[in-house]
DNA sequence: CGCAATTTGCAACATTATAACAGTTCTTCT
DNA sequence: AGAAGAACTGTTATAATGTTGCAAATTGCG
């Protein structure tokens, strides 16, 4: 790795965005191999596309930057495609936002945390296990079985912290 | 209260329906009083169907149920009231659901944890402060601020637990 | 009362997502 | 290679969810 891995990717200062991209792509593109799910042109293009923002696109976004390449393709094709995506764990949902993101760790865990800045819009993702297994136990406490978690914290990112203090 | 504390509202077997959205609704008028905020027929209405009911409603089966009684408003009606019982903290919206439920605590606590049963759709809400403590370390780790923590947990209930065993 | 602020009604519209079916491409098996 | 079947993509139409903007009614208050 080209940066220190213990930094959320979307707050790391400086780092080479494209590489960055590419180092996922290849990721993806191991990992769907492994597990024998075809990584089409067209998935390829919607992860590179959601993978190229740091803060979460929409479908229709999505759909607005295929149709610049002159593919203007319709809903459903990128809805499925963001259904693969999601199934294989390459990309997550914010259900808040209505919106897509890159998973940072394809293939691992489930149930990360979504830090969400109100300002910039920016989301870093991170991956506490403990408070997954701390609200495992809480639930089993309840007779309640996990199968997947999903947290969202909407505030300021460091930059826009300091803006408003400012 | 007339149910132990500790267990979520839509965990209890055999509770009192009737009387447990009655105590809501009292606790609700009470927190607005205090707050000087005006909870009118509607807002009060919303609410009673909200809380009647364990499973999430979406704005449209809110819709629907004041339409049964003669009512029939329009969606921003209905959209408003919501808004109104959210920032008072008397409701909360389950995103990935696109649905709302009643708070259990209101006044109280930001950032409570809902276990989501995805057979039959029973939302309990949990309210471990130490997630959200933890969460917040974690973030501030990263020098960003939360404001607001939400996290959804899909999984089975120990009604639907027990019904995939046999 | 009479003014200002809040709340509700209403029409139109924007955004997000899905259903159903047809056509195409890829894989596999002989 | 050729055929059969599975997976993927295209296309049309539509459903579900949420918002904007303005008018009318209600409420609180001097």
């Amino acid at each position: 790795m080209h940066t220190p891995r213990d930094i959320p990717v979307a707050l790391r200062r400086n780092h080479d965005h494209g590489r960055c991209v590419e180092d996922a792509l290849n990721a993806a593109q191991d990992l769907c191999r492994r597990k024998g799910a075809r990584f089409t042109p067209l998935r390829r293009r919607v992860f590179e596309i959601v993978w190229g923002s740091h803060t979460p696109l929409g479908a229709y976004a999505i759909l607005d930057v295929l149709a610049g390449e002159g593919h203007r393709p319709m809903p459903p094709t990128v809805y499925r495609a963001l259904d693969f995506l999601q199934t294989h764990g390459l990309v997550h949902r914010i259900p808040s936002l209505n919106a897509y993101i890159g998973c940072v760790d394809p293939g691992g865990h489930h149930g990360g945390q979504y830090l969400i800045c109100r300002k910039c819009g920016t989301v870093a993702e991170l991956t506490d296990e403990g408070l997954g297994q701390r609200l495992d136990a809480r639930a089993r406490d309840h007779g309640f079985t996990v199968e997947a978690v999903l947290t969202e914290a909407v505030g300021l990112c460091p930059a826009c912290v300091q803006d408003s203090a400012a």
